[in-house]
DNA sequence: AACACCGCTTGAAACGTTTCATGTCGTTCA
DNA sequence: TGAACGACATGAAACGTTTCAAGCGGTGTT
């Protein structure tokens, strides 16, 4: 129960708690002879900073927030440790908040967060949200959108080239032979679902082959709806199926796997193949493993926190968009010869 | 960039700074007239609290702070998101940290977070932590252990009861006619792992008919390692097989599923059935879905934030030991006909 | 010899909150 | 009428840190 501050330590070693302190936040400026009495002062006490104290004065803490939309996606587990292994680099703390698309508690998390003092924030966004977001900025705490492109150029955002990943997706598709592809996913106010969407249609318009190409609209993004999703579409005639299926992510695309190949109604990749978006660790173990587009999930978060704190440091930043390319990863759902 | 303080709220207000503060922390400790003319000018200044100053005068921040050793498995952010609930409806902020067996980090982390003033510690530990946390604790930072039992009654702690969840899961498997068990986990330094397989030695000890169990270990809870797992089961002559695999958790059951139907090399269920642990949401998404044994995550994640926070209301609480029951969830990769 | 400068130390002020002893009314009761 | 009390309001003190103007020897320059 020993809280020992930094006056303990200088009155222990000696000195001012002003050379303590320049011990701590600039041991040039300290003759190696004070630093030694304070270091050991520090260690008989057990002497921890105050944080708390730390921020009030500086007026900004050194904690970052870090607001999920979805918290059942690993994708963005991977995101997340990818900015803590940057943020305990500069001794930063994450205060974490999923919202699972709840609006509500989106914003209790900023209210929560700005209280908190946070030296920024780092949103993958489900609601509108820009507005707050703004507000925030008038008040010197900065955002930086992830996993969404910030179009407007009000925000730094980190995100992948969805409309690439789409396009080289579909590209894929038809390369190995596939001339009906249906793009599973949704919602439909998701930038990410229309990018990629958008990238399939150029893709089946640029193709030297005929390729037909349908939407089946998903209300998220989530296992069970890619499961209903492919009961769908086995109702329909063997003969009326599209013969490749592009899934807005491998959540979606690992529903429609196991509604696929369960009581082995059909061949996946023979009959129909699938191909996913964001390279999660479990497409690779999949009963057929799963084709997808890798983002490169980690960097992103390492990017997003590096931009957000360069921002934090220097306000007048003007905003940037820095966009990653997606990697095509094949396997066997989409295998040539299967 | 205003920076509004309660002392502009009261000069707008026209009263004083403590006033304010009442109206903030016991609104029947002022008159309604105060309280009204509070409300409007903080409203009209768009006032908000600095929680950086109020822990620093409080000695504790709104925080808790969440040690996750296992930052890849989906059974622990249900965990934490359980935690976010608890925690959201107290006004307390979550920084995370994971550490993904990375002792050091964990270091790191607690260093962090007692810095950071923070209410109290959910630590899912890897290392042995137990020093650090003692120290901690003199200090006046609760721990509670999540997913561990701890033995000595040195903290609390919330957990299944895994003794008991290993004998479910092979008295299931005996009961639907398998007699040749083989364990599949690691490493055995971790209590889950010697706990779970303790069960299921109890499970085979007491059937009615001879059952052998046998024991494949793994270095790690992960897919890949199930994969190896997996791969070393199929090197042995099929008559030198088990019947049923009782897997540590199901990250190694997913990566033994999948080794096994891959190339249509065993069937499963038919001839070896697969049980997992945890009842992680990929559990019923498999191809061949997956039998497990289901914890309740979420309960688990609130439990162990109320319990933390009682204590750290009140330093007298005595450690106390939370274990939940698992249940037994099952699925096609141990159906008795298929 | 006078001066400027450098390296280092010092201690007070300030950050925004909560708490608490003190004060000021107005009301009730004897 | 005076005393006692209750309901609020007040403002200073304290939490632990960083910063910064000021000070102090000692060294080098002119």
């Amino acid at each position: 129960m020993a809280n020992v501050s930094i006056r303990d330590v200088a009155r222990h070693a000696g000195v001012s708690v002003g050379t303590v302190s320049n011990v701590l936040n600039r041991p040039d400026a300290v003759s190696a002879e004070s630093a030694s009495r304070v270091q050991a002062a520090i260690e008989a006490l057990g002497y921890v900073r105050n944080e708390a104290a730390r921020t009030l004065r500086a007026g900004v803490s050194a904690t970052v927030g870090f607001v999920v939309l979805d918290g059942q996606n690993p994708f963005f587990y991977d995101v997340v440790r990818g900015a803590e292994d940057e943020a305990s680099r500069h001794g930063i703390a994450i205060l974490y908040g999923a919202t699972d698309g709840d609006v509500q508690r989106e914003r209790t998390y900023l209210d929560l967060f700005e209280e908190q003092q946070v030296r920024g924030l780092l949103v993958a966004p489900y609601g509108d949200v820009n507005r707050r977001l703004e507000q925030l900025r008038e008040r010197g705490i900065r955002s930086v959108l992830v996993d969404r492109f910030s179009g407007e150029n009000a925000f730094s955002s980190v995100s992948v080239d969805n409309v690439a990943g789409g396009r080289m997706a579909v590209e894929h598709l038809v390369a190995t032979g596939r001339r009906r592809v249906a793009f599973v996913g949704g919602p439909f106010e998701m930038r990410q679902t229309t990018d990629r969407l958008a990238g399939a249609r150029v893709a089946v318009e640029s193709a030297d082959v005929p390729v037909e190409i349908e939407v089946v609209a998903t209300s998220a993004m989530s296992v069970a709806e890619g499961v209903a999703a492919g009961e769908r579409i086995l109702r329909r005639p063997p003969g009326d199926r599209p013969d490749a299926l592009f899934a807005v992510n491998d959540l979606v695309a690992l529903g429609l796997l196991q509604s696929l190949v369960s009581d082995r109604r059909v061949m996946v990749p023979e009959e129909i193949a699938i191909i996913g978006f964001d390279d999660i660790s479990f497409a690779a173990a999949a009963a057929v493993p799963l084709s997808s587009m890798r983002q490169p999930s980690r960097t992103i978060g390492t990017t997003a926190l590096r931009v957000l704190l360069e921002e934090a440091a220097d306000p007048d930043l003007v905003p940037r968009q820095t966009v990653f390319q997606p990697e095509l990863v094949v396997r066997r759902s989409t295998a040539v010869d299967a």
